[in-house]
DNA sequence: TACAGCTGTACGTGATAACGTACGGACGTA
DNA sequence: TACGTCCGTACGTTATCACGTACAGCTGTA
Protein backbone atom coordinates (compact mmCIF):
# COMPACT_ATOMS: atom_id res chain seq x y z
CA UNK A 1 0.00 0.00 0.00
CA UNK A 2 1.79 3.34 1.45
CA UNK A 3 2.44 4.67 -2.38
CA UNK A 4 -1.27 4.13 -3.91
CA UNK A 5 -1.15 7.14 -5.85
CA UNK A 6 2.67 7.95 -7.45
CA UNK A 7 1.80 7.20 -11.18
CA UNK A 8 -0.97 9.99 -10.39
CA UNK A 9 1.70 12.18 -8.92
CA UNK A 10 3.90 11.39 -12.31
CA UNK A 11 6.21 14.09 -13.70
CA UNK A 12 4.68 16.11 -16.14
CA UNK A 13 7.40 18.93 -16.89
CA UNK A 14 7.07 18.64 -20.63
CA UNK A 15 5.02 21.94 -21.13
CA UNK A 16 6.56 23.39 -18.90
CA UNK A 17 10.02 23.25 -21.28
CA UNK A 18 8.02 23.87 -24.20
CA UNK A 19 6.91 27.39 -23.19
CA UNK A 20 10.51 28.18 -21.27
CA UNK A 21 11.84 27.15 -24.59
CA UNK A 22 9.55 29.23 -26.52
CA UNK A 23 9.57 32.45 -23.73
CA UNK A 24 13.21 32.22 -24.79
CA UNK A 25 12.91 32.32 -28.11
CA UNK A 26 14.50 29.27 -28.87
CA UNK A 27 14.47 26.28 -31.32
CA UNK A 28 14.45 22.47 -30.59
CA UNK A 29 18.04 22.11 -32.18
CA UNK A 30 19.10 25.42 -30.12
CA UNK A 31 18.11 24.34 -26.79
CA UNK A 32 20.04 21.28 -28.49
CA UNK A 33 23.14 22.74 -28.63
CA UNK A 34 22.77 24.54 -25.25
CA UNK A 35 21.89 21.78 -22.86
CA UNK A 36 23.82 18.78 -24.81
CA UNK A 37 20.51 16.86 -25.53
CA UNK A 38 19.28 16.19 -28.85
CA UNK A 39 16.29 17.87 -30.39
CA UNK A 40 14.73 14.69 -31.18
CA UNK A 41 14.59 13.63 -27.04
CA UNK A 42 13.31 17.30 -26.01
CA UNK A 43 10.77 16.67 -28.56
CA UNK A 44 9.75 13.77 -26.74
CA UNK A 45 10.34 15.26 -23.56
CA UNK A 46 7.96 18.12 -24.18
CA UNK A 47 5.21 16.45 -25.56
CA UNK A 48 5.49 13.59 -22.34
CA UNK A 49 5.78 10.88 -24.32
CA UNK A 50 8.82 10.01 -22.84
CA UNK A 51 10.57 10.37 -18.60
CA UNK A 52 13.97 11.53 -18.95
CA UNK A 53 16.96 10.60 -17.06
CA UNK A 54 17.96 13.10 -13.94
CA UNK A 55 20.97 13.09 -16.25
CA UNK A 56 19.27 14.59 -19.45
CA UNK A 57 16.53 16.41 -17.59
CA UNK A 58 19.47 18.53 -15.34
CA UNK A 59 21.13 19.04 -18.61
CA UNK A 60 17.95 20.14 -19.88
CA UNK A 61 17.45 22.69 -17.08
CA UNK A 62 20.96 24.51 -17.70
CA UNK A 63 20.44 24.96 -21.13
CA UNK A 64 16.96 27.05 -19.66
CA UNK A 65 19.72 28.44 -17.48
CA UNK A 66 17.89 27.07 -14.24
CA UNK A 67 18.48 24.22 -11.83
CA UNK A 68 16.54 20.90 -12.12
CA UNK A 69 15.01 21.62 -9.15
CA UNK A 70 13.47 25.30 -9.85
CA UNK A 71 12.43 23.85 -13.19
CA UNK A 72 10.73 21.02 -10.94
CA UNK A 73 9.06 23.50 -8.51
CA UNK A 74 7.20 25.24 -11.31
CA UNK A 75 4.93 22.33 -11.54
CA UNK A 76 2.89 23.79 -7.82
CA UNK A 77 0.22 26.40 -8.12
CA UNK A 78 -1.05 28.42 -6.00
CA UNK A 79 -3.12 31.71 -5.95
CA UNK A 80 -3.79 34.81 -4.00
CA UNK A 81 -4.56 34.25 -0.21
CA UNK A 82 -5.35 36.93 2.44
CA UNK A 83 -5.70 36.90 5.94
CA UNK A 84 -6.72 39.65 8.26
CA UNK A 85 -4.87 40.46 11.35
CA UNK A 86 -7.77 39.28 13.56
CA UNK A 87 -7.87 35.73 12.46
CA UNK A 88 -4.38 34.98 13.34
CA UNK A 89 -3.97 31.83 14.45
CA UNK A 90 -1.92 31.92 17.86
CA UNK A 91 1.06 29.51 17.50
CA UNK A 92 1.87 29.12 21.16
CA UNK A 93 4.97 29.93 23.40
CA UNK A 94 6.30 29.68 26.61
CA UNK A 95 6.75 32.02 29.44
CA UNK A 96 7.36 35.05 28.16
CA UNK A 97 7.67 34.11 24.91
CA UNK A 98 4.29 34.32 22.12
CA UNK A 99 3.89 34.01 18.55
CA UNK A 100 1.25 33.84 15.95
CA UNK A 101 1.58 33.05 12.47
CA UNK A 102 0.13 34.82 10.16
CA UNK A 103 -0.25 33.22 6.90
CA UNK A 104 -1.52 29.14 6.71
CA UNK A 105 0.18 28.92 3.41
CA UNK A 106 -1.30 26.92 0.40
CA UNK A 107 1.53 25.16 -1.70
CA UNK A 108 3.93 25.34 1.58
CA UNK A 109 6.58 27.37 0.52
CA UNK A 110 7.56 29.74 3.27
CA UNK A 111 6.25 30.88 6.64
CA UNK A 112 5.95 34.07 7.91
CA UNK A 113 5.82 33.91 11.70
CA UNK A 114 5.99 37.17 14.35
CA UNK A 115 7.92 36.44 17.77
CA UNK A 116 7.33 38.84 21.05
CA UNK A 117 9.74 37.62 23.95
CA UNK A 118 9.91 39.15 27.43
CA UNK A 119 13.39 40.06 28.83
CA UNK A 120 15.08 36.84 29.62
CA UNK A 121 12.82 34.59 27.74
CA UNK A 122 13.65 32.19 24.79
CA UNK A 123 11.81 30.52 21.94
CA UNK A 124 11.54 26.71 21.37
CA UNK A 125 8.25 26.16 23.37
CA UNK A 126 5.66 23.74 22.56
CA UNK A 127 4.58 24.36 18.81
CA UNK A 128 7.71 25.68 18.04
CA UNK A 129 11.06 23.16 16.55
CA UNK A 130 14.20 24.07 17.89
CA UNK A 131 15.02 23.14 14.04
CA UNK A 132 13.52 22.69 11.14
CA UNK A 133 13.11 20.45 8.23
CA UNK A 134 16.65 19.83 5.57
CA UNK A 135 16.88 22.26 3.12
CA UNK A 136 15.07 25.04 4.96
CA UNK A 137 16.11 28.10 5.26
CA UNK A 138 15.12 30.73 7.87
CA UNK A 139 15.09 34.89 7.78
CA UNK A 140 14.98 36.60 10.55
CA UNK A 141 14.38 40.77 10.99
CA UNK A 142 14.50 42.04 14.81
CA UNK A 143 11.70 44.62 15.15
CA UNK A 144 12.55 45.56 18.25
CA UNK A 145 14.79 45.10 21.33
CA UNK A 146 17.88 43.17 21.50
CA UNK A 147 18.41 39.50 20.60
CA UNK A 148 20.67 36.36 20.87
CA UNK A 149 20.29 33.96 18.04
CA UNK A 150 22.40 30.40 18.84
CA UNK A 151 23.13 28.59 16.11
CA UNK A 152 24.81 25.03 15.86
CA UNK A 153 26.34 26.21 18.68
CA UNK A 154 27.56 29.45 18.09
CA UNK A 155 25.82 32.94 19.30
CA UNK A 156 25.24 36.34 17.25
CA UNK A 157 23.78 39.26 18.77
CA UNK A 158 21.04 40.88 17.18
CA UNK A 159 19.91 44.92 17.78
CA UNK A 160 17.17 46.95 16.17
CA UNK A 161 17.03 46.88 12.29
CA UNK A 162 19.59 43.49 11.41
CA UNK A 163 18.64 41.14 9.80
CA UNK A 164 20.08 37.49 9.32
CA UNK A 165 19.81 34.29 7.30
CA UNK A 166 21.12 30.92 8.26
CA UNK A 167 20.18 27.37 7.33
CA UNK A 168 17.33 26.57 9.99
CA UNK A 169 18.06 22.50 9.75
CA UNK A 170 20.55 23.08 12.24
CA UNK A 171 19.55 23.26 16.20
CA UNK A 172 19.08 26.90 16.82
CA UNK A 173 16.76 29.37 19.26
CA UNK A 174 16.76 32.99 19.83
CA UNK A 175 16.72 34.79 23.04
CA UNK A 176 16.31 38.50 24.43
CA UNK A 177 19.05 38.80 26.77
CA UNK A 178 18.00 42.81 27.21
CA UNK A 179 15.57 44.25 29.99
CA UNK A 180 12.70 45.28 27.68
CA UNK A 181 10.55 42.69 25.26
CA UNK A 182 12.22 41.97 22.20
CA UNK A 183 10.04 41.60 19.12
CA UNK A 184 11.32 39.52 15.35
CA UNK A 185 9.53 38.34 12.51
CA UNK A 186 11.45 35.16 11.59
CA UNK A 187 10.32 33.52 7.46
CA UNK A 188 11.36 30.00 6.73
CA UNK A 189 11.43 28.98 3.88
CA UNK A 190 11.23 25.90 1.90
CA UNK A 191 11.07 23.36 4.07
CA UNK A 192 10.24 19.68 3.71
CA UNK A 193 8.82 16.41 4.98
CA UNK A 194 9.65 13.41 7.90
CA UNK A 195 7.30 10.36 8.36
CA UNK B 1 30.20 25.38 -26.83
CA UNK B 2 27.65 27.25 -24.94
CA UNK B 3 27.57 24.12 -22.09
CA UNK B 4 30.96 22.75 -21.65
CA UNK B 5 30.75 21.58 -18.31
CA UNK B 6 27.73 20.54 -17.90
CA UNK B 7 28.81 16.76 -17.06
CA UNK B 8 30.37 18.54 -13.88
CA UNK B 9 26.84 19.54 -13.12
CA UNK B 10 25.80 16.20 -13.13
CA UNK B 11 23.43 15.02 -10.12
CA UNK B 12 24.87 13.33 -6.74
CA UNK B 13 21.38 13.08 -5.09
CA UNK B 14 22.66 9.48 -4.19
CA UNK B 15 24.25 10.09 -0.84
CA UNK B 16 21.73 12.31 -0.35
CA UNK B 17 19.22 9.79 -1.03
CA UNK B 18 20.86 7.28 1.29
CA UNK B 19 21.17 9.88 4.15
CA UNK B 20 17.81 10.24 4.40
CA UNK B 21 16.69 6.97 4.04
CA UNK B 22 18.85 6.08 7.40
CA UNK B 23 17.64 9.24 9.24
CA UNK B 24 14.59 7.47 8.71
CA UNK B 25 15.69 4.08 10.08
CA UNK B 26 14.04 2.38 6.32
CA UNK B 27 16.40 -0.48 4.49
CA UNK B 28 16.36 -0.58 0.94
CA UNK B 29 13.54 -3.42 0.91
CA UNK B 30 11.81 -0.75 2.85
CA UNK B 31 11.96 2.04 0.92
CA UNK B 32 11.20 -0.11 -2.47
CA UNK B 33 8.03 -0.49 -0.98
CA UNK B 34 7.01 2.48 0.30
CA UNK B 35 8.30 4.02 -3.29
CA UNK B 36 7.39 1.50 -5.85
CA UNK B 37 10.99 1.56 -7.04
CA UNK B 38 13.11 -2.05 -6.91
CA UNK B 39 15.67 -2.63 -3.87
CA UNK B 40 18.80 -3.13 -6.52
CA UNK B 41 17.53 -0.06 -8.09
CA UNK B 42 17.48 2.46 -5.35
CA UNK B 43 20.64 0.76 -4.04
CA UNK B 44 22.78 1.73 -7.56
CA UNK B 45 20.81 5.38 -7.35
CA UNK B 46 22.42 5.77 -3.99
CA UNK B 47 26.08 4.78 -4.97
CA UNK B 48 25.54 6.92 -7.96
CA UNK B 49 26.06 3.87 -10.58
CA UNK B 50 22.81 4.87 -12.67
CA UNK B 51 20.83 8.23 -13.32
CA UNK B 52 17.22 7.67 -12.69
CA UNK B 53 14.72 8.82 -14.81
CA UNK B 54 12.10 11.69 -13.27
CA UNK B 55 9.93 8.58 -13.34
CA UNK B 56 11.67 6.91 -10.63
CA UNK B 57 13.33 9.45 -8.85
CA UNK B 58 10.12 11.03 -8.54
CA UNK B 59 8.67 8.58 -6.25
CA UNK B 60 12.38 7.74 -4.60
CA UNK B 61 11.23 11.20 -3.53
CA UNK B 62 7.61 9.94 -2.94
CA UNK B 63 8.79 7.44 -0.49
CA UNK B 64 11.12 9.70 1.29
CA UNK B 65 7.90 11.93 1.75
CA UNK B 66 8.98 14.56 -0.23
CA UNK B 67 8.29 16.42 -4.02
CA UNK B 68 11.41 15.96 -6.30
CA UNK B 69 12.17 19.50 -6.66
CA UNK B 70 12.47 19.42 -2.79
CA UNK B 71 14.57 16.54 -2.84
CA UNK B 72 17.08 18.24 -5.25
CA UNK B 73 16.82 21.62 -3.56
CA UNK B 74 19.19 20.20 -1.05
CA UNK B 75 22.43 20.02 -2.77
CA UNK B 76 22.70 23.79 -1.77
CA UNK B 77 24.50 25.19 1.14
CA UNK B 78 24.88 28.26 3.17
CA UNK B 79 25.15 29.29 6.47
CA UNK B 80 24.66 32.38 9.23
CA UNK B 81 24.67 35.66 7.41
CA UNK B 82 23.92 38.85 9.54
CA UNK B 83 23.22 42.48 7.99
CA UNK B 84 23.33 44.98 10.11
CA UNK B 85 20.59 47.45 10.73
CA UNK B 86 23.17 50.78 9.41
CA UNK B 87 24.42 48.20 6.80
CA UNK B 88 20.99 48.01 4.72
CA UNK B 89 21.09 48.68 0.72
CA UNK B 90 18.95 51.23 -0.44
CA UNK B 91 17.08 49.71 -3.06
CA UNK B 92 15.56 53.11 -4.55
CA UNK B 93 11.81 54.15 -5.75
CA UNK B 94 9.86 56.56 -6.88
CA UNK B 95 8.38 59.71 -5.44
CA UNK B 96 7.00 58.67 -2.32
CA UNK B 97 8.13 55.16 -2.28
CA UNK B 98 11.17 53.87 -0.74
CA UNK B 99 12.39 50.45 0.07
CA UNK B 100 15.72 48.92 1.46
CA UNK B 101 17.06 45.25 1.20
CA UNK B 102 18.15 43.92 4.06
CA UNK B 103 19.46 40.31 3.65
CA UNK B 104 22.01 40.12 0.53
CA UNK B 105 21.27 36.15 0.25
CA UNK B 106 23.92 34.02 -0.32
CA UNK B 107 22.19 30.56 -1.83
CA UNK B 108 19.27 33.19 -3.19
CA UNK B 109 16.44 31.24 -1.72
CA UNK B 110 14.16 33.78 -0.48
CA UNK B 111 14.64 38.19 -0.53
CA UNK B 112 12.75 40.09 2.08
CA UNK B 113 12.52 43.80 1.47
CA UNK B 114 10.43 46.61 3.46
CA UNK B 115 8.67 49.47 1.39
CA UNK B 116 7.38 52.56 2.68
CA UNK B 117 4.59 54.17 0.63
CA UNK B 118 3.84 57.49 1.08
CA UNK B 119 -0.16 58.66 0.46
CA UNK B 120 -0.74 57.96 -3.25
CA UNK B 121 2.23 56.53 -4.17
CA UNK B 122 2.80 53.21 -5.42
CA UNK B 123 5.29 50.41 -5.62
CA UNK B 124 7.00 49.55 -9.08
CA UNK B 125 9.45 52.35 -9.53
CA UNK B 126 13.20 51.68 -11.08
CA UNK B 127 15.05 48.81 -8.98
CA UNK B 128 11.29 47.11 -8.35
CA UNK B 129 9.84 44.95 -10.97
CA UNK B 130 6.76 44.54 -11.35
CA UNK B 131 6.30 41.04 -11.64
CA UNK B 132 9.13 38.04 -10.53
CA UNK B 133 10.54 35.17 -11.91
CA UNK B 134 8.66 31.98 -12.94
CA UNK B 135 7.71 29.91 -9.82
CA UNK B 136 8.67 32.95 -7.38
CA UNK B 137 5.80 33.80 -4.42
CA UNK B 138 5.51 36.66 -2.43
CA UNK B 139 4.21 37.17 1.23
CA UNK B 140 3.81 40.51 2.22
CA UNK B 141 2.83 41.85 6.06
CA UNK B 142 1.46 45.37 5.91
CA UNK B 143 3.05 47.40 8.74
CA UNK B 144 0.89 50.16 8.92
CA UNK B 145 -1.41 52.18 6.96
CA UNK B 146 -3.85 50.68 4.38
CA UNK B 147 -2.38 49.28 1.11
CA UNK B 148 -4.60 48.04 -2.00
CA UNK B 149 -2.88 44.85 -3.50
CA UNK B 150 -3.05 44.81 -7.43
CA UNK B 151 -2.22 41.17 -9.08
CA UNK B 152 -2.83 40.52 -12.38
CA UNK B 153 -6.41 42.79 -12.72
CA UNK B 154 -7.80 41.94 -9.39
CA UNK B 155 -7.46 44.29 -6.42
CA UNK B 156 -7.35 43.52 -2.69
CA UNK B 157 -7.29 46.11 0.20
CA UNK B 158 -5.03 45.11 3.16
CA UNK B 159 -5.21 47.09 6.24
CA UNK B 160 -2.34 47.01 9.09
CA UNK B 161 -1.85 43.59 10.42
CA UNK B 162 -3.36 42.06 7.47
CA UNK B 163 -0.93 39.62 5.11
CA UNK B 164 -1.02 37.83 1.59
CA UNK B 165 0.39 35.24 0.13
CA UNK B 166 0.59 35.31 -3.73
CA UNK B 167 2.42 34.46 -6.92
CA UNK B 168 4.89 36.84 -7.48
CA UNK B 169 5.29 35.49 -11.09
CA UNK B 170 2.01 37.91 -12.14
CA UNK B 171 2.15 41.35 -12.69
CA UNK B 172 1.16 43.05 -9.40
CA UNK B 173 2.14 46.00 -6.96
CA UNK B 174 1.25 47.74 -4.08
CA UNK B 175 -0.75 51.17 -3.80
CA UNK B 176 -1.28 53.08 -0.91
CA UNK B 177 -4.76 54.74 -0.99
CA UNK B 178 -4.68 56.26 2.44
CA UNK B 179 -4.24 59.88 4.22
CA UNK B 180 -1.55 58.36 6.13
CA UNK B 181 2.05 57.27 5.56
CA UNK B 182 2.27 52.80 4.69
CA UNK B 183 4.93 50.38 5.46
CA UNK B 184 4.51 46.82 4.68
CA UNK B 185 7.18 44.12 4.10
CA UNK B 186 7.66 41.60 1.35
CA UNK B 187 8.97 38.17 0.98
CA UNK B 188 9.75 36.92 -2.07
CA UNK B 189 10.92 33.48 -2.45
CA UNK B 190 12.00 31.02 -4.78
CA UNK B 191 12.69 32.47 -8.17
CA UNK B 192 14.91 31.42 -10.87
CA UNK B 193 16.69 32.78 -13.78
CA UNK B 194 16.34 33.91 -17.86
CA UNK B 195 18.98 34.09 -19.77
C1' DT C 1 27.86 -25.18 14.96
C1' DA C 2 23.98 -24.41 12.40
C1' DC C 3 20.03 -22.04 11.12
C1' DA C 4 16.90 -18.24 10.55
C1' DG C 5 16.60 -13.33 9.71
C1' DC C 6 18.17 -9.31 8.14
C1' DT C 7 21.39 -6.14 5.69
C1' DG C 8 23.28 -4.39 0.91
C1' DT C 9 25.12 -5.89 -3.73
C1' DA C 10 26.35 -8.77 -8.33
C1' DC C 11 24.08 -10.99 -12.17
C1' DG C 12 21.16 -11.55 -16.43
C1' DT C 13 16.89 -10.20 -18.89
C1' DG C 14 13.33 -7.17 -20.84
C1' DA C 15 11.86 -2.42 -21.24
C1' DT C 16 12.89 2.07 -22.66
C1' DA C 17 15.68 6.27 -22.84
C1' DA C 18 18.68 8.72 -26.05
C1' DC C 19 20.93 9.00 -30.12
C1' DG C 20 21.65 9.99 -35.44
C1' DT C 21 19.27 10.13 -39.59
C1' DA C 22 15.51 11.17 -42.51
C1' DC C 23 10.97 12.91 -43.53
C1' DG C 24 6.57 16.20 -44.23
C1' DG C 25 5.28 20.93 -43.68
C1' DA C 26 5.61 26.25 -43.39
C1' DC C 27 7.97 30.37 -44.72
C1' DG C 28 10.73 33.65 -47.65
C1' DT C 29 13.02 34.42 -52.05
C1' DA C 30 14.35 33.96 -56.89
C1' DT D 1 6.62 27.53 -59.63
C1' DA D 2 10.69 26.00 -57.70
C1' DC D 3 14.31 26.30 -54.45
C1' DG D 4 16.90 26.76 -49.93
C1' DT D 5 16.05 26.97 -45.09
C1' DC D 6 14.06 26.63 -41.05
C1' DC D 7 10.58 24.30 -38.03
C1' DG D 8 8.96 19.96 -35.31
C1' DT D 9 8.34 14.90 -35.54
C1' DA D 10 8.59 9.60 -37.17
C1' DC D 11 11.94 5.98 -37.84
C1' DG D 12 15.50 2.40 -36.51
C1' DT D 13 19.65 1.40 -33.63
C1' DT D 14 22.43 1.48 -29.58
C1' DA D 15 23.12 2.38 -24.75
C1' DT D 16 21.37 1.91 -20.34
C1' DC D 17 17.71 1.99 -17.03
C1' DA D 18 14.92 -0.97 -14.04
C1' DC D 19 13.38 -5.19 -12.92
C1' DG D 20 13.46 -10.16 -10.56
C1' DT D 21 16.44 -13.46 -8.82
C1' DA D 22 20.36 -15.05 -6.45
C1' DC D 23 24.30 -14.33 -3.69
C1' DA D 24 27.82 -12.92 0.27
C1' DG D 25 27.95 -10.77 4.72
C1' DC D 26 26.61 -9.74 9.53
C1' DT D 27 23.63 -10.55 13.93
C1' DG D 28 21.14 -13.14 17.20
C1' DT D 29 19.28 -17.63 18.69
C1' DA D 30 18.81 -22.59 19.47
Amino acid sequence: MATLDQMEVAIHVGPRVRALREAMDLSLRDLAERSGVSAPMLSQVERGETSPTLQVASRIAAGLELRLSQLLRLDEQGVVSIVRAGERRRGGGTAGHSFDLPPPLPGQRAELSRHVLAPGAQTGGKGDPPMHEPGSREIALVESGTVVLHVDGATHELNEGDSVVFDADLPHHFENPGRDEAALLAVVSAGLRRS
